[in-house]
DNA sequence: ACGAATTGCTTGTAGCTTCAAGCATCTGAG
DNA sequence: CTCAGATGCTTGAAGCTACAAGCAATTCGT
C-alpha cells in the first residue's frame, strides 16, 4: 500500500496556506529593514552574528553555516558590506585560505540602530500573534524539520544571547 | 512598562530556528523541482492553479492573489512559461484591460509528471516528519500568522482539491 | 458624454542568489 | 619531501524578484 501520488485534503490544508506564509513573511522582514536601514533580513543576520561574536570576528565558512547561507552568497554580501564600511575582511591568522569578516565600529551602531525595529517586526508578524503555548508547539515542530533539513546541525545559528 | 527592545531568550529560541526553516525549505523545494522539472517552486505552483481552475484559466491578478505574488513578478513568470509553451495569454472576454493566463497541453501535461515528486519532497521535509498532532497545530499557528500577514485573505490561495 | 482618476497589466532597471569555474593554501599518502 | 587531492574562498555569468514608470482600457463624477 503505498500513499497517493498527490496530496490528501490534510495535506493540503496543512501545506497550502504554510507555503503561503514562506512566501509572505520573508517579504515584510526584507521590507522593513529595507525601507528603515537599506538592509536585507539577510544582511541583517550577518551583521547581528559578527556583533555577537568574541572580537567580533568570524571566519567565512563559521559565518556562512550560522546564517544558513552558501559560501559564494556570503562572499558577495561581505563584499556589499564592505564596500559600505560595515565590515571588513581579514586573513585569518591561523590558515591562509580562510578569511575573516569582522565587524567595524559602523558596522556595530548600524546593528544596535537597525535592532528595534527589526524585532518589533518580528514580534508583531510572528511572536505577538502567537500564544505561549502556540510558541513552544512551534519551537518543536520548527526543531523536528531542522533535524530533516540540516542533519548535521552544521547550519542553524547558534543561539548566542 | 514597555516590552524590551531586543529579544528575550524565549522569542530568540523561537525565532532564530524558525528563520533558519524559512531559509532552507524553500531552498529545497526549488532545488528538487529544478533539478527534475526545471521548474522553480512558483512556477509550478501557479501551472498548479491554473490546471486545477476552471476551463484551464484565470485573470493574472486572480493568478497573482492564489500565488501571493507581485503582478509584476506574475507577468515575468508567465512570460517565461509562455516562451517554453506551457501558457499562453488570452484578452479576458469581458474586460479588454485584462490578461488571462490560459495552460496549455503541454502545461498540464508538465503539472501531473512534476507532481509526485514535489509531493514526495513536501512529505519528506515536512509532513513527515511531524505527527498527526503537530499537523493540526502548525495549521493554527499559520491561520493566526496569515491573518495579520494578509489580513483582508486577498493572498493565501484558496483550496481547490 | 466628457475628462480625471482608477484599474490591469507590462516593461526596464537594479539588485540579489545561484551555479560553475578558478586560484591559492593546506594535508596526507608514499 | 613531494605532489595529488582536498579545502576555503572569490569571481563571473545567468536567472529571478522588486520597484518604478508607463500604457491602455474602464469607471465615475458632473
Amino acid at each position: 500500500m503505498s500513499r497517493p501520488r498527490f496530496y490528501t485534503g490534510d495535506e493540503q490544508d496543512t501545506w497550502v496556506p504554510f507555503a503561503a506564509l514562506l512566501e509572505l513573511l520573508p517579504r515584510e522582514l526584507d521590507a522593513q529593514l529595507l525601507r528603515d536601514e537599506d538592509l536585507t533580513h539577510f544582511d541583517y543576520f550577518a551583521l547581528s552574528m559578527l556583533s555577537n561574536s568574541d572580537d567580533h570576528r568570524l571566519q567565512m565558512k563559521e559565518l556562512a553555516s550560522m546564517t544558513n547561507a552558501t559560501l559564494p552568497r556570503l562572499s558577495h554580501v561581505i563584499s556589499r558590506l564592505e564596500a559600505r564600511g560595515l565590515v571588513r575582511r581579514e586573513r585569518n591568522a591561523s590558515d591562509a585560505r580562510a578569511t575573516d569578516a569582522v565587524i567595524t565600529a559602523d558596522g556595530r551602531r548600524k546593528v544596535l540602530q537597525a535592532t528595534p525595529g527589526h524585532v518589533e517586526t518580528v514580534r508583531s508578524f510572528l511572536l505577538d500573534v502567537i500564544t505561549p503555548e502556540q510558541a513552544e508547539q512551534l519551537r518543536e515542530i520548527t526543531a523536528a524539520v531542522l533535524a530533516r533539513l540540516d542533519p548535521d546541525g552544521r547550519m542553524a545559528a547558534s543561539r548566542p544571547r
